[in-house]
DNA sequence: GTGAAAGCGCTAACAC
DNA sequence: GTGTTAGCGCTTTCAC
C-alpha cells in the first residue's frame, strides 16, 4: 500500500539512487531531465510518499518542531500556535504540540518526549523566569525560541508583546480619563509578564503622575477568574474606594474582578474603571465590554517561527535578542471618568 | 551529544541487541536481571534516548498520531485536544495537531502530511457530511475517529455529544417557559452537527407541541457570529416578533442573535429568549449569561482517543459504532417566559 | 548522468 | 540468556 522508492526506482528503470535524487528538488539538477520526468510519474502512479523515517534517520534531521504551551485552552494560546504553524509547514516543518498544563514537571517531560523524536527545533511559551528545564535544553544546544514568557538568566531569544508599551498606553489612558488612583493586580511573580508588566506599571504610575503606593498593588498566583477574584477582594478590602481604576495583569483577572464588583453591588465603570490585558475572543462581548490590550498572538507565532526557522535553516548563527512586538490598547465599555468627588490624589 | 544504543551495550558490556531486549518493557524478561540492571544504568549514564526514527523504520510504527481539528481557535476544540493528548500520552502516542482553518483542501493537505510522517492513526474534528478525504483515508485502512462531526456514509467510527437530546432539552426548557414558537438558527448544513440539530429541532418542536413551521428555521453558512447574526436579521425580518425565543445552532451563532438584538433595541430575554450549544468559556460571563447545552469536550476527546488505542492495540477489530455521550442544558438567564399575550400557538 | 554500496539506529528471527 | 545477522527506506560518496 506504502511504496518505497526502491519500488518508484524499479518502475521507471532506474537506479534508487537515481530516484531519490530525481525526486529530491536539491539533487535534482543532477539527473536529466527525461529521467526527472520518468521518475515523478513513476512516483505519482505509486502514489508515492517518502518514509520520513528513513530520510530523517539518514539525514539527522526530523523536520518536525516541537510547540510547547502552557494550556491549550486558555483562548491566548491557539492563535499563537496558529500563526507558528501556518509559517511552520510553509516551510516544510510539522508540528508536535505539546500542553504542560501549567506544570513545571509536565514541561520537563515534554521536553524529553520531544527530543526523544528528535525535533530540530523547539518554540516554547510555557517558560517561567527560573525554568530549568529551558535552561537545559538551550544548553544542550537544541535551538529553542521562547513566546510570551522569558527566562530571567538564560540567553534564550524570546518573541512577545511589548507589555512596558501596553500598560503605559492603559495607565495613560485612565490618567487622562482623571484617575489618580489606579491599583494593579498583577500576575504570577514567577511569570516574566507578571513581573514585567508590574513593573511598568510602577513605572507609567510615577512617569504620569498617579499615585504610588504599594498598597494599591496585588499579585495573582495565578492567570485565572479565580485568581483575580480573590485578589480582587484582598484589594478592594485594603483599599475601600479609594482606588477609582484597576489595571487587572491580563483578562482572566480582569474578568474575575468584574465579578467581584457585580458581587459588592458595585457598577463598572461608574464606580471602578477595569482594564485588561491580551484581549482575548468575546472580551468585546462582556458587559460592559472590556478595555483591554490587543496583543498580536498570531503575529508572535508567526515571528517566533519564522525566527526559528532562520535559525535552523543555519544561514546566521543562533539569535539572541528578544523581539518585541507592538500592541494597542483598545478602549470599550469598561473605562470612564471617575465618579465626582473622586480621583484625586490620595 | 545523543547516545545511541551501541554505545550503550558497549558501556554495559553486553551486545546492542541485548541492550536493546533489556531496555524494550516487553522483552526485558528475556534478558537476566543483573544485565537488565547494567544496560539502564549505562543508559541513564549516557542520558540514552532512544532514537524513534530507527525504531519507526524497523517496526513500521510510529506511536505518533494525528489530530485534525478545523479551528484551534475556536474555544470547543482545545479541551478535545487536551483530552485526547491526556489518554494517548499516556499510553504512549504522541500528537500530531493540524488545523484546517475549515478548509476541506487543507484537511486533505493535512492528511497527506500526516500519512507521509506514517502516524499510527488519525483523530478527525474536522469531518464534514460528505468528506472524501476521511473516506480516502479510511479506505486505505488507516485507523480513524471522528469526533464530534462524523460523514453521512463512510462507517467510521466517531465520537460525538448527543445533539438529539441537547436540542430536545433545550425545546423542552423553552416550552415549559410557555414558549410556542420557537426558531431555529442552526448549523451549515454541509456538517453532520448542522443538519442532525436541526431534524432534531423539528422533532422535538412537534413532539413538544410547539408551532412546526418551516419559515422558524434559518441555516447559517458557518458557525461565527457574524453568520449567527445574518441568519437572526433575516429571521426576524421575516416573522417579526413572532418568535419570542430561537434555539441556535451553537454558542458563536447565539452570540450573533444577542448582537442583532441590541443592535435593534430589543432586550434579551424579555422579548426573546436564547439558547446557544456548547458551553464554549466565558458564555456565562455574557449578559444575559447564555442559556446553553453544556458537551463534556474534554471527554469527547478522552473516549476517542481511547476508542482508538483500542484499535491500535488490536484486540479487537475496528470499532464501527457512534459512540454518544451526554450533555445537558445549563439553564442561564438568556431564557424565560414569554411576555404577556405572547407565545400562544400563532 | 547514473549505478554501486555503505550506513543512519534500531529490532527481531535465528543461532548457540 | 546472549550474540549474530539482516534489513527497515532512504541519502550520499565514490566510481565510472
Amino acid at each position: 500500500m506504502n511504496s518505497t522508492l526502491k519500488e518508484v526506482a524499479e518502475r521507471a528503470g532506474v537506479h534508487p539512487g537515481t530516484a531519490s535524487r530525481a525526486l529530491n528538488p536539491q539533487t535534482q539538477a543532477l539527473v536529466s531531465d527525461a529521467t526527472v520526468r520518468r521518475v515523478q510519474a513513476a512516483a505519482k502512479a505509486l502514489s508515492y510518499r517518502p518514509n520520513s523515517m528513513a530520510r530523517g534517520l539518514k539525514t539527522n534531521r526530523t523536520t518536525m518542531v516541537g510547540i510547547v504551551v502552557p494550556d491549550l485552552s486558555n483562548p491566548l494560546f491557539p492563535p499563537i500556535v496558529r500563526g507558528a504553524e501556518e509559517v511552520l509547514s510553509r516551510a516544510g516543518y510539522t508540528c508536535l504540540i505539546a500542553d504542560t498544563d501549567n506544570d513545571p514537571r509536565r514541561e520537563a517531560d515534554s521536553f524529553e518526549t520531544l527530543r526523544g523524536r528528535h525535533v530540530d527545533g523547539l518554540i516554547v511559551a510555557s517558560a517561567e523566569r527560573d525554568d530549568d528545564a529551558v535552561r537545559a535544553v538551550a544548553e544542550a544546544g537544541v535551538p529553542i525560541v521562547l513566546i510570551n514568557r522569558r527566562t530571567d538568566r538564560a540567553r534564550v531569544p524570546a518573541v512577545m508583546g511589548d507589555d512596558w508599551a501596553g500598560i503605559e498606553q492603559s495607565v495613560r489612558h485612565l490618567v487622562e480619563l482623571g484617575h489618580r488612583c489606579i491599583a494593579h493586580l498583577s500576575g504570577p511573580e514567577h511569570l516574566s509578564t507578571g513581573v514585567e508588566r508590574a513593573r511598568a506599571f510602577r513605572h507609567a504610575v510615577v512617569e504620569l503622575g498617579a499615585d504610588d503606593d504599594p498598597a494599591l498593588s496585588e499579585a495573582c498566583r495565578t492567570y485565572s477568574v479565580e485568581e483575580g477574584a480573590r485578589a480582587a477582594r484582598v484589594l478592594l478590602d485594603r483599599v475601600g474606594d479609594r482606588a477609582t481604576a484597576i489595571v487587572a495583569g491580563n483578562d482572566q483577572i480582569a474578568v474575575g474582578v468584574l465579578d467581584v464588583l457585580r458581587e459588592r453591588g458595585l457598577v463598572c465603570p461608574r464606580d471602578l474603571s477595569v482594564v485588561g490585558y491580551n484581549d482575548m475572543p468575546f472580551m468585546d462581548k462582556l458587559s460592559p465590554a472590556l478595555t483591554t490590550v490587543h496583543v498580536p498572538h498570531e503575529d508572535i507565532g508567526r515571528e517566533a517561527a519564522q525566527t526559528l526557522v532562520r535559525w535552523l535553516s543555519g544561514e546566521n548563527g543562533a539569535p539572541s535578542a528578544t523581539t518585541t512586538l507592538p500592541v494597542d490598547l483598545v478602549v470599550r465599555e469598561s473605562t470612564a471618568p471617575p465618579r465626582d468627588g473622586r480621583g484625586q490624589p490620595g
